[in-house]
DNA sequence: ACAGCCATGTAACTTGTTACATGATTTT
DNA sequence: AAAATCATGTAACAAGTTACATGGCTGT
């Protein structure tokens, strides 16, 4: 949801065009990936759906302004007063991977780890091309990065030294016999 | 792409039914959160349509068993080989919220990082119900939700020391004199 | 003339996710 | 008999994202 009310909460500043707004949330959020214009437009046709903003004056100059409504305001102001927890707390793609990977019998988890560890100290490397003291080079966007990244880099660490070196490796074999209840028929199926 | 990689993995173990498929997914993936069976018959649906899988036997007791293919081996090996690196660099919610949240003139970003700071308190105590020296209760799912909510709340407090409390708390008005450049004309726009 | 950016839009697609329909079987 | 659980599936949607079509304007 951050593209949608990130430029939602940019109209709730001021009317703009597309093309505008794309800039500004660009701007805003670091410029170092830059939102698809496409999704800018993608985006505004379903605020306009779901009666977040109006398509407003066409200028002297021929640019499409969106306006936002009142909905749009109060849909603003519930996104800034509420936490972003629940979202939050859904599924994390480098978690699964791993906490899978630990399962999978012929699998050597600890290889997997080592090569999402050194992805990530790629990535920190490359957050850090000018080391000095400029407070102001590490921005919020860039600061988030790297903070993500120190603690996956953590987690990694501590999974490491607690789930794959302690006692139980886990058993996980694919539970072969269930326990039949449920729905399954037809004379038992016929295949077979 | 965890749930649909993760399902694929499973099933390179053996065949798998879709319910017993959702068994074992939670199983490895923590009971916190069980995966809606629904969408184990939607992204095996979708993995059929890839040539990941293929429909297998119905065995003697009426269940629609799935197969990985080889395509679907290779997908498997490709996951756990690659890093999860670039899907990792995406847009982050939170992030984004306080990025543009800082940039907004009538709005109090200390305000909603304080929102967002509690709510992560909370989720870190719901986390931590029984505080004993257990190593095995800290599973792999529990202890990178952990992480993941002690590294947002320390990226708060960073944003706020040095970005909130910093000398240029940034300039951010809504860029109205844009230089005229591209396309709109039809006369320079009949309306307004 | 042509490259390159400004600008608006559309079509298509992916993954995640939920709600619902249907029905069998087991437990209470 | 009713509740719970097992089980398979479908319909529908949200949000993100990209690729492409179209065309104008500006600087070289």
């Amino acid at each position: 949801m951050s593209v949608k009310f990130g430029l939602l909460a940019i109209l709730s500043e001021g009317d703009c065009y597309g093309y505008q707004l794309r800039g500004e949330f660009d701007r805003r959020t670091g410029a170092r990936s830059s939102l698809n214009v496409g999704q800018t437009y993608t985006t505004l046709d379903r605020l306009e759906r779901d009666g977040l903003v109006e398509r407003g004056d066409v200028n002297s100059e021929g640019h499409v302004f969106y306006r936002i409504t009142q909905a749009g305001r109060l849909a603003v102001t519930d996104w800034l007063d509420a936490a972003e927890a629940s979202a939050r707390a859904s599924r994390d793609d480098l978690v699964t991977k791993i906490a899978i990977a630990v399962t999978l019998p012929g699998i050597d988890a600890a290889a997997v780890i080592a090569t999402e560890r050194l992805a990530l100290l790629d990535r920190l490397a490359a957050l850090t091309p000018v080391p000095s003291d400029d407070q102001i080079a590490a921005g919020i966007v860039d600061s988030a990065a790297r903070f993500k990244a120190e603690g996956e880099l953590a987690w990694l660490d501590h999974v490491e030294r607690t789930i794959l070196t302690g006692p139980v490796r886990a058993d996980f074999p694919l539970a072969q016999d269930i326990p039949r209840r449920g729905r399954p028929s037809a004379q038992q199926a016929a295949t077979v």
